[in-house]
DNA sequence: ACCTGAACACCGTTCAAGT
DNA sequence: ACCTGAACACCGTTCAAGT
């Protein structure tokens, strides 16, 4: 008579409770998930969680990191044929866009690259591009830091709040010049996408100019 | 015999719910805050605070607002003989070091300008400067709010997580090019500041392109 | 009008117990 | 090793009751 066969087949895995987490911050917001609600999307009871993960908060870096992990960084890869600006800018979109298809996730991942190995992968391959185009390292650092923060701020301000819907909500006397048009919950989006496309445009500009200013390649 | 004077003075307000709320999320972060853990500092029991507010959520935009109204717009107004670039490379920093004063409301004033009044002040002294200095209305929006990403982006990024403390966190095998020193919590203050110099100036330097070609003025 | 205590429906996390 | 139920110490918010 031989023992028990030890647990047949775990229930749970971290990639299965990541999928589930990415699935409900999705679908319901980042407010939505709590460690019983998704303990019982995956069939199972709350604490099972803490077997696979030390607290809640790891399990949304994870998600947070799983959508990093989407970005396009082919055009970053030393093999690319593209322009430092070139590739930049394809780049930005491809994060942006990434971003925008899990807008709930966004504010865990704005609050900076953490101990998330997709998000220290993007600043590695940024700065790798940056450095074989012939910037300084510290300038490659730097880079890569400032269209971090304008694409994750752009992503924050765009996809979680922005102005209101209720047209009545401002009373356009105490905003003389924006009380007009300027900030209709209907012209926020076109808004936020025009001032992305503007602002990407002048860093990338700016950059032109310093990078001249370094002296010839 | 005449009957019991009255409340003879309400023990709460906004403005001390709010002052009391802004010390507790300084001193002790965002997550401190609960209503029960705020009311106590005010001497009162918890539900209390919903004669004054309808949410929690209400009273922490409500601290927000407070830190939004303590920017400097002054070089934004009519009076101020500042040019447009000059100008808003100065609010940049006013902006950034009120942001810097109360780090850990950042998350809540990255989400947008909201109904928060003076968020909307912001936006609003904004667009007034750069349409006075030439520049379309369209315009002029897209500057207040790609101004706005890239501020309250790099402070979300600097003041609410960053790189980590812990110096073995990291396989440099895993981040060739990061690997060296650039990613070292003692470094990253250094890199925050410089990098939000250089997208700052790139920024400008990017609109002034963007300016030239509008025509002569 | 403004504050209270009690209550409701939740939380994240720990832990002894089971297999 | 991995999952469970029970329990702990909390939450935000509602509401009837008091003044």
């Amino acid at each position: 008579m031989w023992r028990m066969a030890r647990p047949r087949k775990p229930l749970l895995s971290r990639d299965r409770i990541v999928e589930a987490a990415g699935a409900l911050v999705d679908a319901e917001g980042l407010e939505a998930v709590s460690t019983r609600r998704l303990a019982a999307a995956l069939g199972v009871s709350g604490p099972s969680l803490y077997n696979h993960f030390r607290t809640k908060d790891e399990i949304l870096e994870a998600v947070a990191d799983a959508v990093s992990a989407r970005v396009d960084l082919s055009m970053l890869e030393p093999g690319d044929g593209r322009d430092w600006r070139t590739a930049l800018h394809d780049w930005a979109h491809s994060y942006r866009a990434a971003l925008a298809d899990h807008p709930h996730i966004v504010p865990v991942l704005a609050r900076g690259p953490g101990r998330r190995p997709a998000g220290l992968r993007l600043a590695d391959a940024v700065f790798g591009a940056m450095t074989r185009a012939g910037w300084p390292p510290a300038q490659a650092t730097r880079i890569g830091a400032l269209m971090r923060y304008f694409i994750l701020g752009s992503a924050v301000a765009s996809f979680a709040g922005g102005f209101v819907d209720d047209r009545g909500a401002y009373d356009p006397a105490d905003y003389p010049h924006l009380g007009q048009a300027h900030l209709l919950a209907d012209r926020q989006r076109e808004i936020d996408e025009s001032a992305f496309e503007t602002g990407l445009r002048a860093l990338l500009d700016g950059l032109c100019v310093q990078y001249e200013a370094l002296g010839p390649h």
